[in-house]
DNA sequence: GAAAGTAAATTTAGATTCAATATAAATGTA
DNA sequence: TACATTTATATTGAATCTAAATTTACTTTC
């Protein structure tokens, strides 16, 4: 943020290289013509800003200029673009049993990835915190990358954040996700980590790459296990004061819904409770218990024991998605996690029944990003994080003339 | 916003006078060497920024230094201080049955104000516009002020208004709030029209000079005839998509609450519904209807029927309370509105009765605005736009040499 | 192949703004 | 009256921007 820099001379630079920046993120290689119009600065100014970023690390000056664009006359322009490769972020899903770190460039392109079950002993936050930082080496392995490339750090955890990036352990259980992440690997790793709630990540994650591209008003469900959600209201996380906002625990109080277990949990739990009764229906052939998958799959073969479990699960939903909308009224809600993927055939039962909720009921979309929603979503606030301090972060290897 | 000007060298000079004018809005009379303090400029700097203010109207030079301060040695200091009166601002609430205009100087000062009902007759657009402007007219008298010395204005309207100020029509109902005030005050008074909901502004106005001073994650709940609420996070309105944010239809949906009724309407339902009975109550004492007023003046005298029905007021709120809070995690919910002078009584029960729906109860508290909140809130969100504006707004008399 | 045309890059001049330093002014105190 | 203290003003220098003039590098045309 540029509020706090004393108004000098050198604050106009700053806003100038801010703004060229910014131009070059949502661009390819670019003219200097090009980044005039966008800026509105002059030529002289445009250049001397784009070398300065050029020897700041941030910009790369493309040679063999004549390769783009189809003008040919005149004086061959120099093309300046974005160097996607300058650093790296992580972005981090600490679940309940297992981590998964991603490695994405600039651009938000994934240069790779571990995913790691932990191990039944690692429970203390040292073990934890050194399991992590394991898979995150070898994340950084599998792209190709050294750990001093990165330049910043967002790690999802399944417990309310607040906006600085604090665990808020209002409940004991809580405190076992605030683990020392964030000062362990500043000290041992010198990177820099945002924490954030789980479910305010699907929001960023599904904004950017989901359903809800480019909407400034959503809310995200995460629905598989146990409901949360996320909330982006004006382009913008909402947290509350002690991070816990979209907390969805005020459902015990709705009528038709009365807890907050998710969709995975009830389609398995409604499953058993048929299969106690005589009730005829093809989930009885399934060896074991009856997972989730198992009884949307029956659903589309016409099973009634599964449709109306459908139809049990599509009301509550319905039920939520109508209250939360309605205090909030996002432009969109999308239900994401591990379950969306066959949790599409609800969407036209929800829809249909929010209708009868509500006069203006909200669009309803499913994620399309699955299981990596959450992880999307930490490169993205990862990335936000690079891009408000561009200016501020020191590059590993700037301007190194190859 | 400073955001699209370029960036120029006159840019600095706009964030040096942003800084200073800022700094001097939050002070009395003040030395140069003041203002180096609070805003790291230099002197030379300071000085040509505070006689910039000056020229332009917003800042007032003091004659006879020597009368501040107890520090008498040395060079008798030039006091600058914020001009209170270089214009004013008007705060409207546009309720269903009557108009309230405050006016309001520079520093949040009520200089005058006036009310009226609408008469029988001014259902039109045309007439009420006329009507909201002749109130106007009549509250800037009462100030001794000109019309052209109103800043900004901002008007109080009981409809969904999203953020860029406009009327949402989701229902035909609220049609009849857009009455295309913002045009017809700009065209013939010239004055910049923001319309905001009046629960939002209750939450500016709460959060101004009410129960929630300084607080940045608050709700609050507009609750006399219907129930409404504000919304503000991280020192921000919500607004939602459509402005909406903050409705609470959902209700209906929740057990022991199922409707939106408010507080005063309820107390005089569930009055008139125990008079029907045997009960025995003071309250049959009453000539005429039973008021809210009267059942909460009944209770604190120890009448059963009353305290009944402070007792499913008070549960009832608790379960309103509790559901919002735990979406929206706010550090405050305040009660406010009409009823909010007797509501007092209510804050305890409440509190008490939170605690059974959920583990971390918030803080509740009543506004003691009344029914003012809306019109201060006005004020403040007027007050917000010349803050924000202030470089780009015109003085109708920029200094005049007396 | 030389001349003309075109668009970009560079140079130069001028203005604004701020910091830093030096100097002047106004007052109280010895 | 001399001196200390604080503030005000003037001067200088550096960074930055715009605008206009000039140079460069390439293409097109004759």
């Amino acid at each position: 943020m540029p509020e706090l820099v004393p108004a000098t001379p050198q604050l106009l630079r700053r806003v100038s290289a801010g703004a060229v920046l910014e131009f070059l993120r949502a661009s390819a290689a670019v003219t200097v013509t090009d980044v005039m119009a966008a800026t509105g600065l002059t030529r002289a100014t445009t250049i001397a800003v784009c070398e300065d970023l050029v020897r700041r690390g941030w910009v790369l000056e493309r040679e063999n200029q004549r390769e783009f664009g189809g003008y040919q006359k005149g004086r061959p322009a120099r093309r300046f673009e974005l160097n996607e490769r300058a650093g790296v972020v992580l972005g981090m899903d600490i679940g309940y049993s297992k981590v998964t770190v991603v490695v994405s460039d600039l651009r938000g392109r994934t240069l790779g990835r571990s995913s790691r079950p932990f191990q039944a002993g690692e429970v203390g936050s040292r073990e934890r915190i050194a399991f992590i930082d394991g898979v995150a080496g070898a994340a950084l392995s599998s792209a190709g990358m050294e750990p001093g490339q990165v330049l910043a750090v967002c790690a999802g955890v399944a417990a309310p954040v607040d906006r600085h990036g604090d665990v808020v352990a209002t409940q004991e259980f809580w405190g076992l996700f605030d683990l020392g992440l964030r000062p362990a690997l500043k000290e041992t790793r010198g990177w820099t980590v945002l924490l954030e709630n789980d479910a305010n990540l699907a929001a960023l994650g599904d904004r950017w790459q989901g359903a809800a591209a480019g909407i400034d008003d959503v809310v995200v469900i995460l629905a598989s296990e146990r409901l949360g959600s996320g909330i982006v209201e004006g382009g913008r996380l909402v947290h509350g004061t002690r991070g816990s906002a979209g907390e969805l625990a005020y459902l015990d109080l709705v009528e038709g819904v009365g807890d907050t277990y998710g969709i995975a949990h009830l389609a398995r739990t409604w499953a058993a409770d048929a299969l106690a009764t005589t009730a005829p229906t093809t989930l009885r052939s399934v060896q074991g218990r009856v997972e989730a998958e198992q009884v949307f799959t029956a659903a589309e073969q016409g099973d009634a024991v599964a449709l109306g479990i459908l139809d049990r699960l599509a009301d509550r939903m319905a039920r939520v998605v109508g209250t939360v909308a309605t205090l909030l009224n996002p432009e969109l809600v999308v239900i994401g996690g591990g379950v969306a993927d066959s949790a599409g055939v609800l969407l036209r039962p929800i829809s249909e029944r929010l209708k009868e909720f509500t006069a203006t009921p909200a669009r309803v979309a499913v994620s399309p990003l699955g299981d990596s929603i959450v992880t999307v979503g930490a490169v993205r606030c990862a990335l936000d994080y690079v891009e408000r301090n561009s200016l501020d972060l020191e590059l590993a290897a700037p301007a190194t003339p190859a």
